[in-house]
DNA sequence: ACTTGATCATTT
DNA sequence: AAATGATCAAGT
């Protein structure tokens, strides 16, 4: 009765879906799908979130959309603690350093992105084997006023320096809530980007990521309801 | 103890 | 190279 092939037709149908694994372990899912949890998560990061998608029928690869398109749900994997305070930042999308002529928080990728995020928490403590590693409840999440705010004043500096060819000198401590971090298989790869005399330069991928505090502070909000 | 910067696998 | 899925591990 797993779901391999079987794409939730409805918002309802994905929450369904998606509590009625809360409880589980991860080995018990990925034995529902034929898989097996690996020893650690070192050579294998993303098995995690690539498990539950292929458990609730997301499309695979490495496409620029949303996990469910048809319902414009993004689906996100989270490790947290006992106390459910989460373990890690969470990765949104690779931030673009060119051609951003006009685009506005409203406009942009990541506003889109986190439009309507499916958070489902793991635990996840490095203690704990891959294997035995609990699911959480699910959290169908949309930014209130208040937390979108918050995004977008971090996204507008850092779009700003951006634009203004400063990408070189930012770091992962720019930003309350939002930060943007290095996103590449290592150090050698390069992007395009504006230098500071708005000439083209060649500089490692980055990526925006949500900090603890924020997440943290959306899955206190959900919970305590 | 905790965060920042670095890294791993896979697909297109 | 660029996008997806993220966590690792060095440095503070």
């Amino acid at each position: 009765m797993n779901s391999i092939n079987n794409r939730p037709n409805n918002i309802t149908e994905l929450l369904e879906r998606a509590q009625q694994i809360a409880g589980f372990t991860l080995q018990q899912v990925a034995q529902l799908n034929g898989l097996n949890a690996p020893e650690n998560l070192r050579k294998k990061k993303g098995w995690i979130g690539q498990l539950l998608e292929l458990h609730l029928g997301a499309s695979a690869g490495s496409k620029p959309i949303q996990d469910f398109p048809e319902l414009g749900v993004e689906l996100k994997t989270i490790p947290i603690n006992q106390q459910g305070k989460p373990l890690e930042t969470t990765f949104v999308c690779v931030a673009p350093l060119t051609g951003n002529h006009g685009v506005t928080w409203q406009t942009s990728n990541i506003a889109n992105k986190l439009q309507k995020v499916l958070w489902i928490p793991v635990l996840g403590e490095q203690e704990i084997p891959v294997a035995e590693r609990i699911i959480g409840s699910p959290l169908l999440w949309q930014p209130s006023d208040e937390e979108n705010a918050q995004l977008k004043q971090d996204w507008e500096e850092l779009m700003d320096m951006i634009a203004l060819g400063k990408v070189e000198n930012i770091t992962a401590r720019h930003g309350k809530y939002l930060q943007l971090r290095p996103k590449a298989a290592n150090n050698t790869i390069r992007t395009k980007a504006y230098g500071s005399e708005g000439q083209i330069i060649k500089v490692l991928p980055r990526g925006y990521y949500l900090k603890k505090a924020f997440t943290h502070q959306l899955l206190k909000n959900h919970f305590a309801i």
